[in-house]
RNA sequence: CGGGGUGUGGCGCAGCCUGGUUAGCGCGCCUGCUUUGGGAGCAGGAAGUCGCCGGUUCGAAUCCGGCCACCCCGACCA
């Protein structure tokens, strides 16, 4: 491929709507360009890497086992009240009209239509399992659009659906897909780590995500030496001791006038944030439920829903409080409130004793309170976020706080779908069950960003071999040199002939502009043809380790080759 | 959805506060000559409804109002 010749439209300086190494790159190294918020066309440099990626996902899907089809864009919007999902999407969903005014979703996953065609097609426990996957555009009215295609509302990505007939056969499967992706991400030269995670809107009982570790990852992730990982918003808080409080017989009222908050209040009082019960009201269905949380620490609004069944939960307002309680917000205790209200506290407020809360009246708060005796919890739940310095559940260790890009997820869904579908088979006794499902999502546009981001240094981009989007950049500085041409177009011969991917840089420009793009689109090996061609020697460098080696002509292709280690 | 910021040739910016001929600068682009190992030099040239709509004014990139787009932060704590 002759530079001249192709659209690679690199920038000299940062375009001032990228904020994060990886899209700043993506557009300088011309790979994507930018249509409206959230969605991109990927250049030609840009598409070759994505198609690299693409093509490593395809390999190992198969060798997992997995079928390759293809879904369609446009889904019946009923599809998705019969799931139950109409709801759960929200917004998030595209919708459009067709001319008879039906209305249609532009499609964000696929779960819908693969179950409605296993419905259909997959009857007998002897037609199991399968798994189906493919590589599509999806689409995601994101809330918030951001740093390019790492978080866009239109994507590309491999989905993949298994169907099973029990749940052991589901695991295997779930495992064999592990496998496959630690092999994917490994293949593109990143690092990783596996968390367990939510499933979010996606559903379903267990969930892990694949994290490309990187400083501006939108995913926030506790991990331990002895190998376990968790995503922040699933992680449980453990501590080894709790706060030893003064437990006073009785309570003492204290007047706190103007403490509404926790940080007022401990200041007030002199008692550390721990200390201090933080009670939340929440409204769930027609009944009000007071949480209470140690005053460090913040609720967790997924595990809230999780724990009470409801996704409309909410806060109460402050005359709902009023109401409830008889006094002002920042002023709510768990003593004294009316029966009706359930008090579920988070496991961490076992360890309190003689602990400070809200007298459910202005201005004042209750020192040496004690569950059981002063009030009533109704349960314990897992209800806060967890933070670094907390203990490992598997080793008892410090947990360590890092950042990750999303760039798997796998989640088993059981019936989740089948269920609500009524997509069932029959098993040996004749008897009908809906299938077991898992699925497998896999950002494929958004491992580009996550390799730069993991792959980059003050000059541009560092490819890793394997998805560069060229071997080798054949770097002829003096375009009107016949001698230096002849030798550039003899070794892009040479090199293609073996099976490498050659970009020639042929452009009529100074020597110092060629070096910086050189730099910027990260080639991992590069060919410099320049005054020493006189003795038949060139200049190999390699992008990564800098290290620059003069070779004579004649053996420059065999070097490159050796260098790349392509398996062609 | 709330908060903050920004819209001026392809890219990065100045001009706006204090309204006044043909709207500037750097990069890039085109032509010619020179140059060729880390963003070259000289000469000439092309390219902008100043985001959109409306208002004020003799006159608006500039002042006022509305809208739109884009970027960043937050998506919640008592």
């Amino acid at each position: 491929m002759r530079w001249s010749e192709s659209c690679i439209p690199t920038l000299k300086e940062n375009p001032r709507e990228a904020e994060i190494p990886s899209h700043m790159l993506m557009l300088r190294a011309g790979l994507i360009k930018k249509l409206t918020s959230g969605i991109y066309t990927f250049l030609p440099t840009g598409l070759r890497v994505l198609k690299k990626i693409e093509r490593i996902i395809r390999e190992e899907m198969d060798a997992a086992g997995c079928q390759e089809l293809l879904m369609p864009i446009l889904h019946p919007e009923e599809i998705y009240a019969d799931s139950g999902r109409l709801k759960s999407f929200g917004p998030e969903l595209f919708k459009l009209r067709d001319s008879r005014g039906r209305v249609f979703a532009l499609g964000p996953t696929h779960e819908e239509v693969i179950t409605l065609i296993a419905r259909d097609e997959m009857r007998s426990y002897r037609d199991l399992p399968q798994t189906y996957y493919q590589i599509l555009t999806k689409f995601r009215d994101e809330i918030r659009p951001r740093y390019g295609v790492m978080r866009a509302r239109e994507f590309i990505m491999k989905d993949a659906y298994s169907f099973h007939a029990d749940d052991e056969c589901l695991d295997r499967m779930y495992r064999r897909i592990e496998k496959a992706y630690r092999k994917i991400i490994e293949r593109c030269g990143l690092e990783y780590v596996i968390v367990e995670a939510e499933s979010g809107y996606i559903g379903g009982n267990e969930s892990h995500e694949f994290m490309v570790l990187a400083d501006n990852g939108e995913d926030m992730l506790l991990s331990c030496m002895c190998g376990y990982a968790v995503n922040l918003e699933k992680a449980s808080a453990r501590v080894s001791d709790g706060f030893r409080g003064e437990p006073l017989d009785p309570y003492e009222k204290i007047s706190t006038p103007g403490a509404s908050t926790i940080e007022q209040v401990s200041e007030f009082l002199g008692v550390p944030d721990e200390g201090i019960v933080k009670t939340l009201l929440y409204k769930t269905g027609e009944r009000n439920v007071a949480v209470l949380v140690p005053g460090d620490r913040e609720v967790n609004d997924i595990k809230l829903v999780r724990v009470f069944d409801d996704p409309d939960i909410r806060f109460l307002e402050p005359f709902e409080i009023e109401e409830a309680t008889g006094g002002p917000v920042g002023f709510s205790g768990p003593v004294g409130l009316p029966e009706d209200v359930e008090i579920v506290a988070d496991t961490l407020i076992r360890d309190f004793e003689g602990m400070v809360a809200g007298a459910n009246r202005a201005d004042t708060h209750l020192k040496g309170v004690v569950a059981g005796r002063d009030f009533e919890i109704g349960r314990f739940e897992d209800l806060v976020f967890a933070r670094e310095g907390d203990l490992c559940p598997d080793c008892g260790r410090g947990l360590a706080l890092s950042r990750g890009i999303e760039v798997g997820h796998i989640f088993k869904l059981g019936t989740k779908y089948s269920s609500s579908m009524n997509a069932t088979f029959l098993d040996d006794k004749g008897e009908s069950h809906p299938f077991i499902m898992g699925c497998y999502g896999f950002g494929v546009s958004r491992m580009v960003a996550a390799a730069i981001e993991q792959n980059f240094d003050k000059d541009g981009i560092v490819w890793p071999m394997s998805i560069a989007p060229f071997h080798v950049l054949l770097l002829p500085l003096n375009t009107g040199d016949e001698t230096v041409m002849n030798a550039a177009l003899k070794l892009e011969e040479e090199l293609a002939g073996v099976g490498l991917e050659v970009l020639m840089d042929d452009r009529d420009l100074s020597p110092g502009v060629k070096f910086k793009d050189a730099d910027l689109t990260g080639v991992p090996l590069r060919i410099t043809i320049g005054r020493k061609i006189k003795d038949g020697v060139v200049e190999l460098f390699h992008r990564k380790t800098g290290q620059v080696d003069d070779v004579a002509i004649d053996d420059a292709a065999g070097k490159v080759l050796e260098i790349a280690g392509i398996r062609d």
